[in-house]
DNA sequence: AATAGAGATGTTTTCAAAATCCTGTGAATA
DNA sequence: TATTCACAGGATTTTGAAAACATCTCTATT
């Protein structure tokens, strides 16, 4: 569905959202623990997701990343957009290059609605939200 | 979504479907021309299929994969389930090990909506149905 | 100005999926 | 019964994403 990269980005937005809360940086060495990536690895991500805006970074001595109530506003579909492109979009479920609307494959009509769904899905549900869920206590990020 | 194979998979089957009318075989050349798929790759997946009794094969000349009435019936979900197992059907969007009812990832609720659709429309569609369809000639299974 | 913490960037290594290769086995036909 | 056609299936190579590594740059603090 979304690459391992793109899954990672998912992971770190969500858990810097949730303890960035009071202005406090977030180190990749904690992100990393936190969303069980590998910690070079999350941290060119983190790049990705800096460069495009999503989430701010601060350098230096107490530097990290964190966000702003506009980054919260962020949706699945932005850090997806950020990282995996419009794969998601347009792809077809056959991986046929030259299936479209106009010259579709056999399952083509029968996909878009289950995109349709998964775009809705993606769309509708902000970053912001789901840190409430990890407030809750009755979410977990954790691999185990 | 589907792995390669999984695709190369269902583009098979539809072909051979589609060709093997009248108690003709169809020979894995053929199959991995009209599927644009690379010839001994398609070979062996073929033999999956095979052994998993989604369609039937026979040996020497004039030989080659056809599928009977029964297996007209077979759905996109047992290629998948043949193929790529049922990843599908329990892999978490995030590929949180841990992620299930009990112990949900904050995107669990929202994407199982998501998967519900997806599985829905590939065991309802028989390998026949979109037979049907390209019969048609309206659906193309080519890549350009 | 020096230092050290922390992100940014580019390169190399690793590993699993994909693709290829090669040999084996069964069936049909002459 | 010998030969050839075509699937079966193991072994091997290739490829590309993921992970690890090394280096550079920036900024706060003293």
């Amino acid at each position: 569905m979304f690459s391992k990269s793109c899954e990672y980005a998912i992971k770190a937005m969500i858990f810097v959202a949730q303890k960035s809360d009071n202005e406090t940086r977030i180190g990749v060495k904690e992100i990393a623990k936190g969303t069980d990536a590998p910690e070079h690895f999350i941290a060119k991500i983190m790049q990705d997701l800096s460069r495009r805006k999503l989430i701010h970074s601060v350098k230096g001595p107490n530097g990290g990343f964190y966000m702003d109530k506009q980054d919260l506003m962020s949706s699945i579909a932005d850090v997806v957009r950020a990282i995996d492109g419009d794969k998601i979009y347009s792809d077809c479920v056959l991986g046929l290059k030259a299936c479209s609307e106009k010259n579709p494959c056999p399952v083509h009509h029968e996909y878009k609605e289950v995109k349709k769904n998964l775009i809705k899905m993606i769309e509708k549900n902000t970053i912001g939200e789901f840190k409430e869920k990890l407030d809750s206590g009755k979410y977990f990020l954790k691999n185990n």
